[in-house]
DNA sequence: TGTATACTTTCCCCTGAGGGCAGAGTAAAG
DNA sequence: CTTTACTCTGCCCTCAGGGGAAAGTATACA
Protein backbone atom coordinates (compact mmCIF):
# COMPACT_ATOMS: atom_id res chain seq x y z
CA UNK A 1 0.00 0.00 0.00
CA UNK A 2 1.21 4.01 -0.59
CA UNK A 3 2.35 6.16 2.10
CA UNK A 4 -1.65 7.68 2.33
CA UNK A 5 -2.66 4.27 3.78
CA UNK A 6 -0.23 3.35 5.50
CA UNK A 7 -0.53 6.88 7.36
CA UNK A 8 -3.93 5.87 8.21
CA UNK A 9 -3.88 2.33 9.25
CA UNK A 10 -1.31 3.78 12.37
CA UNK A 11 -3.03 6.75 12.94
CA UNK A 12 0.09 8.79 12.10
CA UNK A 13 0.81 11.82 9.87
CA UNK A 14 2.18 11.49 6.37
CA UNK A 15 4.61 13.51 6.80
CA UNK A 16 5.89 11.23 10.30
CA UNK A 17 5.72 8.00 8.18
CA UNK A 18 8.22 9.79 5.73
CA UNK A 19 9.84 10.90 9.02
CA UNK A 20 10.65 7.22 9.88
CA UNK A 21 11.73 6.30 6.57
CA UNK A 22 14.63 8.72 6.18
CA UNK A 23 15.97 8.06 9.50
CA UNK A 24 15.84 4.44 8.65
CA UNK A 25 13.50 3.48 11.62
CA UNK A 26 10.33 1.79 9.13
CA UNK A 27 12.07 1.87 5.69
CA UNK A 28 9.82 0.27 2.93
CA UNK A 29 11.10 -0.92 -0.57
CA UNK A 30 10.33 2.05 -2.72
CA UNK A 31 8.50 1.00 -6.54
CA UNK A 32 11.20 1.96 -8.77
CA UNK A 33 9.28 3.25 -11.65
CA UNK A 34 6.96 5.57 -9.77
CA UNK A 35 9.25 6.15 -6.62
CA UNK A 36 6.34 5.79 -4.63
CA UNK A 37 6.67 4.37 -0.84
CA UNK A 38 5.01 0.71 -0.50
CA UNK A 39 4.36 -0.49 3.41
CA UNK A 40 3.64 -3.90 3.88
CA UNK A 41 1.26 -4.97 6.57
CA UNK A 42 4.24 -5.93 8.67
CA UNK A 43 5.70 -2.33 8.48
CA UNK A 44 2.40 -0.73 9.41
CA UNK A 45 2.06 -2.88 12.02
CA UNK A 46 5.48 -1.52 13.41
CA UNK A 47 4.41 1.81 12.38
CA UNK A 48 1.48 1.45 15.29
CA UNK A 49 4.31 0.10 17.29
CA UNK A 50 6.19 3.16 17.32
CA UNK A 51 3.06 4.73 17.69
CA UNK A 52 2.56 4.01 20.93
CA UNK A 53 5.60 3.71 22.36
CA UNK A 54 5.84 7.39 21.21
CA UNK A 55 2.88 8.13 23.01
CA UNK A 56 4.49 6.29 26.05
CA UNK A 57 6.73 9.33 26.35
CA UNK A 58 9.89 7.04 24.57
CA UNK A 59 12.45 8.71 22.51
CA UNK A 60 12.94 7.91 19.07
CA UNK A 61 16.48 6.21 19.78
CA UNK A 62 14.27 4.16 22.74
CA UNK A 63 11.85 2.91 19.65
CA UNK A 64 14.44 1.82 17.60
CA UNK A 65 15.67 -0.02 20.63
CA UNK A 66 12.61 -1.65 21.59
CA UNK A 67 12.26 -2.18 18.08
CA UNK A 68 14.67 -3.70 17.70
CA UNK A 69 13.90 -5.88 20.63
CA UNK A 70 10.04 -6.57 19.37
CA UNK A 71 11.47 -8.04 16.07
CA UNK A 72 13.92 -10.18 17.83
CA UNK A 73 12.42 -13.41 19.03
CA UNK A 74 14.88 -14.23 21.08
CA UNK A 75 14.64 -11.22 22.98
CA UNK A 76 14.83 -11.74 27.31
CA UNK A 77 11.82 -9.85 28.62
CA UNK A 78 14.24 -8.47 31.00
CA UNK A 79 15.73 -6.14 28.28
CA UNK A 80 12.23 -4.91 27.61
CA UNK A 81 11.85 -4.48 31.57
CA UNK A 82 14.87 -3.01 32.14
CA UNK A 83 14.36 0.31 29.32
CA UNK A 84 10.80 0.58 30.73
CA UNK A 85 12.18 0.99 34.42
CA UNK A 86 15.13 3.78 32.90
CA UNK A 87 11.52 5.55 31.65
CA UNK A 88 9.38 5.32 34.27
CA UNK A 89 13.10 7.02 36.24
CA UNK A 90 13.38 9.31 33.85
CA UNK A 91 9.27 10.09 34.85
CA UNK A 92 10.21 10.52 38.04
CA UNK A 93 12.71 12.90 37.87
CA UNK A 94 10.73 14.93 35.65
CA UNK A 95 7.83 14.85 38.17
CA UNK A 96 10.11 15.98 40.82
CA UNK A 97 11.30 19.00 38.92
CA UNK A 98 7.83 19.88 38.24
CA UNK A 99 6.29 20.02 41.28
CA UNK A 100 9.28 21.53 42.74
CA UNK A 101 8.94 24.06 40.40
CA UNK A 102 4.85 24.34 40.95
CA UNK A 103 5.17 24.51 44.73
CA UNK A 104 7.60 28.05 44.14
CA UNK A 105 5.52 29.30 41.79
CA UNK A 106 2.62 29.10 43.93
CA UNK A 107 3.93 30.48 47.17
CA UNK A 108 4.83 33.15 45.10
CA UNK A 109 1.80 33.75 44.02
CA UNK A 110 -0.03 33.03 47.00
CA UNK A 111 2.02 36.07 48.52
CA UNK A 112 0.85 38.71 45.62
CA UNK A 113 -1.72 40.57 46.28
CA UNK A 114 -3.08 40.38 42.71
CA UNK A 115 -3.83 44.22 43.15
CA UNK A 116 -4.07 47.49 41.11
CA UNK A 117 -0.86 48.76 43.04
CA UNK A 118 2.29 48.60 41.40
CA UNK A 119 3.90 46.23 44.53
CA UNK A 120 4.91 42.85 43.54
CA UNK A 121 6.41 39.90 45.74
CA UNK A 122 6.82 38.22 42.30
CA UNK A 123 8.57 40.12 40.64
CA UNK A 124 10.59 41.05 43.88
CA UNK A 125 12.08 37.48 43.82
CA UNK A 126 12.58 37.67 40.22
CA UNK A 127 15.21 40.78 40.80
CA UNK A 128 16.72 39.37 44.07
CA UNK A 129 20.31 38.92 43.72
CA UNK B 1 31.43 45.78 31.07
CA UNK B 2 32.18 43.58 27.80
CA UNK B 3 29.91 40.38 27.70
CA UNK B 4 31.93 38.12 29.35
CA UNK B 5 31.70 39.75 32.81
CA UNK B 6 28.17 40.43 32.36
CA UNK B 7 27.70 36.92 31.58
CA UNK B 8 29.55 35.77 34.85
CA UNK B 9 27.69 38.15 36.88
CA UNK B 10 24.66 36.92 35.43
CA UNK B 11 25.67 33.09 35.81
CA UNK B 12 24.40 33.08 32.19
CA UNK B 13 26.76 31.66 29.55
CA UNK B 14 28.15 34.40 27.10
CA UNK B 15 26.07 32.50 24.13
CA UNK B 16 22.92 32.99 25.68
CA UNK B 17 23.48 36.46 26.60
CA UNK B 18 24.20 37.06 22.96
CA UNK B 19 21.11 35.51 21.89
CA UNK B 20 19.20 37.51 24.26
CA UNK B 21 20.89 40.62 22.42
CA UNK B 22 20.12 38.88 19.36
CA UNK B 23 16.25 38.64 19.73
CA UNK B 24 16.68 42.51 21.20
CA UNK B 25 15.42 40.96 24.66
CA UNK B 26 18.76 42.67 26.70
CA UNK B 27 19.87 44.78 23.91
CA UNK B 28 22.84 46.70 25.02
CA UNK B 29 25.29 49.41 23.51
CA UNK B 30 27.72 48.26 20.65
CA UNK B 31 31.37 50.11 20.61
CA UNK B 32 31.50 51.37 17.39
CA UNK B 33 34.96 51.27 16.85
CA UNK B 34 35.36 47.31 18.49
CA UNK B 35 31.87 46.14 18.06
CA UNK B 36 31.71 44.79 21.42
CA UNK B 37 28.90 44.57 23.31
CA UNK B 38 29.12 46.95 26.57
CA UNK B 39 26.94 46.46 29.67
CA UNK B 40 25.80 48.36 32.28
CA UNK B 41 24.90 47.25 35.56
CA UNK B 42 21.16 47.48 34.92
CA UNK B 43 21.32 45.27 32.14
CA UNK B 44 22.93 42.68 34.29
CA UNK B 45 20.31 42.93 36.62
CA UNK B 46 18.12 42.24 33.62
CA UNK B 47 20.05 39.23 32.73
CA UNK B 48 20.12 37.88 36.25
CA UNK B 49 16.07 38.57 36.51
CA UNK B 50 15.45 36.69 32.93
CA UNK B 51 17.94 33.99 34.39
CA UNK B 52 15.99 33.48 37.51
CA UNK B 53 12.31 33.41 35.51
CA UNK B 54 14.01 31.33 33.06
CA UNK B 55 14.86 28.69 36.05
CA UNK B 56 10.95 29.47 37.19
CA UNK B 57 10.45 27.69 33.30
CA UNK B 58 8.58 30.79 32.01
CA UNK B 59 9.71 31.04 27.95
CA UNK B 60 11.24 33.88 26.89
CA UNK B 61 8.08 34.91 25.81
CA UNK B 62 7.16 35.28 29.13
CA UNK B 63 10.39 36.57 30.27
CA UNK B 64 9.70 39.26 28.02
CA UNK B 65 6.53 40.10 29.21
CA UNK B 66 7.57 40.11 32.44
CA UNK B 67 10.76 42.16 32.21
CA UNK B 68 7.85 44.82 30.36
CA UNK B 69 6.46 44.66 33.70
CA UNK B 70 9.65 44.84 35.86
CA UNK B 71 10.73 48.13 33.90
CA UNK B 72 7.10 49.72 34.19
CA UNK B 73 7.06 51.15 37.72
CA UNK B 74 2.98 51.67 37.14
CA UNK B 75 1.99 47.81 36.16
CA UNK B 76 -0.21 46.66 38.69
CA UNK B 77 0.32 43.06 40.75
CA UNK B 78 -2.54 42.07 39.00
CA UNK B 79 -1.01 41.63 35.75
CA UNK B 80 1.92 39.89 37.08
CA UNK B 81 0.01 37.36 39.12
CA UNK B 82 -2.15 36.65 36.03
CA UNK B 83 1.07 35.48 34.36
CA UNK B 84 1.80 32.98 37.21
CA UNK B 85 -1.44 31.85 38.23
CA UNK B 86 -1.66 30.72 33.90
CA UNK B 87 2.28 29.05 34.58
CA UNK B 88 1.17 26.96 37.31
CA UNK B 89 -2.00 25.76 35.46
CA UNK B 90 0.49 24.71 32.28
CA UNK B 91 2.61 22.99 34.90
CA UNK B 92 -0.67 21.38 36.30
CA UNK B 93 -1.51 19.48 33.10
CA UNK B 94 2.12 18.65 32.54
CA UNK B 95 2.29 16.75 36.03
CA UNK B 96 -1.31 15.02 35.07
CA UNK B 97 -0.05 13.86 31.51
CA UNK B 98 3.37 13.03 33.37
CA UNK B 99 1.82 10.70 36.34
CA UNK B 100 -0.66 9.04 34.00
CA UNK B 101 2.26 8.15 32.00
CA UNK B 102 4.12 7.02 35.00
CA UNK B 103 0.94 4.57 36.10
CA UNK B 104 0.25 3.20 32.94
CA UNK B 105 4.10 2.22 32.35
CA UNK B 106 4.32 1.42 35.89
CA UNK B 107 1.42 -1.26 35.70
CA UNK B 108 3.22 -2.76 32.51
CA UNK B 109 6.69 -3.14 34.20
CA UNK B 110 5.21 -4.66 36.80
CA UNK B 111 3.66 -7.19 35.00
CA UNK B 112 6.15 -8.02 33.21
CA UNK B 113 8.44 -11.02 34.96
CA UNK B 114 11.65 -9.35 33.88
CA UNK B 115 13.45 -13.27 33.13
CA UNK B 116 14.97 -14.70 30.55
CA UNK B 117 12.48 -15.50 28.57
CA UNK B 118 11.05 -13.81 25.59
CA UNK B 119 7.73 -13.24 26.62
CA UNK B 120 6.76 -9.93 26.97
CA UNK B 121 3.82 -8.32 28.74
CA UNK B 122 4.83 -4.67 27.85
CA UNK B 123 5.83 -5.22 24.00
CA UNK B 124 2.42 -7.05 23.88
CA UNK B 125 0.70 -3.75 24.90
CA UNK B 126 2.81 -1.96 22.52
CA UNK B 127 2.06 -4.43 19.57
CA UNK B 128 -1.53 -4.17 20.43
CA UNK B 129 -4.23 -3.38 18.13
C1' DT C 1 -8.15 9.59 -25.33
C1' DG C 2 -7.97 13.74 -22.58
C1' DT C 3 -8.40 15.98 -18.34
C1' DA C 4 -9.41 16.99 -13.63
C1' DT C 5 -8.44 15.50 -9.18
C1' DA C 6 -5.96 13.00 -5.73
C1' DC C 7 -1.81 11.27 -4.29
C1' DT C 8 3.19 11.19 -3.78
C1' DT C 9 7.96 12.76 -4.39
C1' DT C 10 12.06 15.72 -3.04
C1' DC C 11 13.67 20.06 -1.33
C1' DC C 12 13.89 23.82 1.70
C1' DC C 13 12.86 26.56 5.77
C1' DC C 14 10.74 26.64 10.60
C1' DT C 15 10.07 25.50 15.52
C1' DG C 16 12.91 26.84 21.26
C1' DA C 17 16.67 28.16 23.38
C1' DG C 18 20.62 28.19 22.72
C1' DG C 19 25.62 24.94 21.82
C1' DG C 20 29.79 24.27 19.12
C1' DC C 21 33.07 25.59 16.07
C1' DA C 22 35.74 28.46 12.50
C1' DG C 23 37.96 32.51 11.09
C1' DA C 24 38.95 37.04 11.95
C1' DG C 25 39.31 41.19 14.55
C1' DT C 26 40.40 43.66 19.23
C1' DA C 27 42.35 44.38 23.88
C1' DA C 28 45.40 43.78 27.51
C1' DA C 29 49.58 41.99 29.65
C1' DG C 30 54.35 40.94 29.50
C1' DC D 1 56.28 43.44 19.67
C1' DT D 2 54.37 39.28 20.71
C1' DT D 3 51.51 36.30 23.22
C1' DT D 4 47.32 35.47 25.31
C1' DA D 5 42.63 36.48 26.28
C1' DC D 6 38.56 38.19 24.69
C1' DT D 7 34.96 39.19 21.31
C1' DC D 8 32.80 39.45 16.80
C1' DT D 9 29.84 37.30 12.94
C1' DG D 10 28.33 33.38 10.56
C1' DC D 11 27.26 28.73 9.91
C1' DC D 12 25.43 24.20 11.15
C1' DC D 13 23.35 21.29 15.02
C1' DT D 14 19.87 19.80 18.40
C1' DC D 15 14.34 16.87 18.48
C1' DA D 16 10.57 15.22 16.10
C1' DG D 17 8.53 16.42 12.85
C1' DG D 18 5.17 20.68 10.37
C1' DG D 19 4.30 23.65 6.33
C1' DG D 20 4.55 24.61 1.81
C1' DA D 21 6.37 24.71 -3.13
C1' DA D 22 7.17 22.61 -7.45
C1' DA D 23 7.03 18.64 -9.99
C1' DG D 24 5.89 13.93 -11.07
C1' DT D 25 2.38 9.84 -10.83
C1' DA D 26 -2.09 7.49 -10.47
C1' DT D 27 -6.86 7.23 -10.76
C1' DA D 28 -11.70 8.54 -11.92
C1' DC D 29 -14.67 10.22 -15.10
C1' DA D 30 -16.41 12.12 -19.51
Amino acid sequence: MNIGKAAKLSNLTIKTVRYYANIGLVKPEQNISSGYREYTDEEVAKLKFIGKARKFDFSIDECKELLSLYEDKNRTSKEVKKITLEKILQIDSKLKDLKDLRNELSFLASNCHGDDKPNCPILDELSKN
